[in-house]
RNA sequence: CGGGGCGUAGCGCAGCCCGGUAGCGCGCACGGUUCGGGUCCGUGAGGUCGCCGGUUCAAAUCCGGCCGCCCCGACCA
């Protein structure tokens, strides 16, 4: 490709948008461009970019029995309401009317297609099992786009979906993506780990996250560097302290005016904040067969930690979680700041695990400045549900070793679900089994977003000058510069490389060597050739990789053969990236 | 959805407080110059000052409403 045709252009300054490395290197280095939030256009790096992501994603699965399809965009509402989902998800889903009036669904994931198609196709186990991907266009109307391509709302996703008779199928499957994942990434340069998380609106059973550990994540991860745990804080375990068991005290009433918070509250009374329970009000939407109800949550945690609502929101099985107001929180018989369980009425009373062994705490009074001394479970309150709903720390102990976790940030570049029959029990998609009986088909759905993996690579390798991305999935693997004076020689290599299959970003404007040299950088192409008066002299041409300071010169004559073995060095270079990786479950 | 910031030429910004003919740098076009790290000189093109309304003799500037974009949080894959 001739930089004198090309479309896209580079730009000096750093457009005032971008924060990050990646969004700020793929504007200016012209491989993106901004459309609206978090719509992009891909410009024709980005585009070959993506090509060859997606050309790894597709050997990939290959190699584990998928077979690429390509599913709608545009879904008929009907398949979304079988499954509830048009009920169940919120203003992300993109929603219209078609001519006809009939509501119709922008497609954010393809679970529904995929029931429909298995209901129609799939009949017999001798079927099965089956493994199906498309690589697509989905539409998520995140409320948040932030930072570049690593969270917009239109993006392309591989999707794979697997269809097995049994769940020792289901587990193969998944077991197969979990490594065929990282065959993805580590083939892409970009290193990720694999946690554990939550189904989200995905439903089923299992889930792994595919992480890239980086600062401007925006999930939070907790991570044993000893044993290797590894989860999403929103479901990350952890050991509870034991506390020292006591003799129960009588409750005793205390005037505490103006202590609102546990912080005020243990000051005044010069106790540790593991001495008092923190409430917390919710109000949660409770799927009850077709109908929902809205239920009052009055959640109890250790003073000293924080409510997880995700694992309060499995925990009583909520669709959605919300903070009471305080008008709801006085309609139950509590006092906001001053609340506790005792004598509330038509709430569901959710007691972290840790209360039960923590004796004597203070707890509200229910009386605007009063707080209660002493107070205990069984004898004083009742809880409806005891379980873990709090939110894991950093430093907190690990739920395997008990040693330290370190909470780090992470971008989910990829994600792996068991459903089971989630799907197929409501799309009633069924097959025969041996016996001729009949029974549902098990499915999985796995998911990788190439432009997020794009810009998880273009995250990990920059410099001040520009991007360095991986040989793998750089837009060119060559960039060849024209210096003045050699344009004759310069075309010529061009050629040679050209025919020799080699990828070439050939650099024939006239522009002085600076600009050249500025821009060969800030695109980043892992081999630069320059060719010049200078090396002319010497009869050759000057390599230097993107990733090293030195140059070299190579005699003009062997060009193709040298550039082929860096490359071919370039490339063993990833390859060797790629491991097996045990599976965690 | 809550909090904060921004919107003036393709990009980066000044001008706004204190109303009076819209500026700078980069980029772009043309001419010359230079040629191994964003050369230098000259000439030139390019702007509904986000949109609508109000105040005023006069609005980029003051007031009101709306829209858009960015960041933090909630949320989300």
């Amino acid at each position: 490709m001739r930089m004198s045709k090309l479309f896209s252009q580079t730009l000096r300054d750093r457009p005032s948008e971008a924060e990050i490395a990646s969004h700020e290197l793929l504007l200016r280095a012209g491989f993106i461009r901004q459309l609206a939030a978090g719509i992009f256009t891909y410009m024709p790096f980005a585009k070959r970019s993506l090509t060859k992501i997606e050309n790894i994603m597709r050997e990939e699965m290959s190699a584990i029995g998928g077979q690429e399809i390509s599913m709608p965009v545009v879904h008929p509402a009907d398949i979304w309401k079988k499954t509830n989902r048009w009920y169940q998800i919120g203003s992300e889903m993109g929603r219209f009317k078609d001519k006809a009036g009939r509501d119709m669904v922008l497609a954010m994931t393809h679970e529904e297609v995929v029931a429909d198609l298995v209901c129609k196709e799939i009949h017999s186990y001798r079927q099965l099992p089956m493994l199906i991907y498309h690589i697509q266009t989905k539409w998520r109307d995140d409320p948040r786009p932030r930072a570049g391509l690593i969270r917009v709302r239109e993006f392309t996703m591989k999707d794979s979906y697997s269809l097995d008779a049994d769940m020792e199928g289901l587990d193969l499957q998944y077991r197969a993506h979990y490594q065929a994942y990282f065959n993805i990434f580590h083939r892409c340069g970009v290193p990720v780990i694999a946690v554990k998380s939550d189904v989200g609106m995905m439903g089923g059973s299992l889930a792994h996250e595919f992480m890239y550990l980086t600062p401007v994540g925006e999930d939070t991860l907790l991570i044993c560097a000893d044993c290797g745990y590894a989860a999403n804080r929103h479901i990350a375990r952890f050991q509870k302290p034991n506390p020292d068991k006591e003799d129960l005290l009588p409750v005793e009433k205390i005037e505490t005016p103006e202590m609102t918070t546990i912080e005020e509250l243990a000051d005044f009374l010069g106790v540790p904040k593991s001495r008092t329970a923190k409430a917390v009000f919710m109000i949660a939407t409770i799927p009850e067969g077709t109908e929902e109800q809205e239920k009052f949550v009055f959640a109890i945690v250790r003073g000293d930690m924080n409510l997880n609502e995700i694992k309060l929101a499995n925990t009583v099985k909520a669709k959605e979680l919300r903070p009471a107001t305080d008008e709801e929180i006085r309609a139950v018989g509590a006092v906001p700041g001053y609340a506790s369980p005792i004598a509330v009425k038509d709430t569901l009373v959710v007691v972290d695990d840790l209360i039960p062994v923590s004796p004597n705490l203070v707890a509200g009074a229910n009386e605007e400045g009063y707080h209660l001394k002493n107070v205990n479970i069984g004898r004083d309150f009742e809880a409806d549900i005891i379980a873990d709903i709090t939110l894991a720390e950093d430093g907190f102990a690990c739920p395997q070793c008990g040693e330290k976790l370190h909470a780090s940030r992470g971008v989910e570049v990829g994600n792996i679900f068991k459903l089971g029959t989630r799907y197929s029990k409501d799309t009633d998609s069924t097959f025969l089994d041996q016996d001729g009986e009949t029974q549902y088909v098990i499915m999985g759905s796995y998911g990788i977003g190439s432009g997020r993996l794009l810009a998880s690579a273009a995250e990990e390798y920059n410099d001040e000058n520009g991007l360095i991305l991986p040989i793998t999935i750089a837009p060119y693997e060559v960039h060849l510069l024209s210096l003045k004076g050699a344009e004759e020689a310069a075309q010529g290599v061009y050629e040679e490389l050209m025919n020799a299959g080699v990828e070439v970003l050939y650099d024939d404007r006239e522009e002085s060597p600076g600009v050249k040299f500025a821009d060969a950088d800030l695109i980043g192409l892992p081999l630069r050739l320059t060719v010049s008066k200078r090396s002319l002299k010497e009869n050759s041409v000057e390599t230097k990789r993107r990733d090293s300071e030195q140059a070299e010169l190579i005699p003009i004559t062997e060009t193709v053969q040298r550039v082929q073995t860096l490359l071919t060095d370039l490339h063993n270079e990833i390859q060797d990236l790629v491991v097996e990786v045990p599976f965690d479950d």
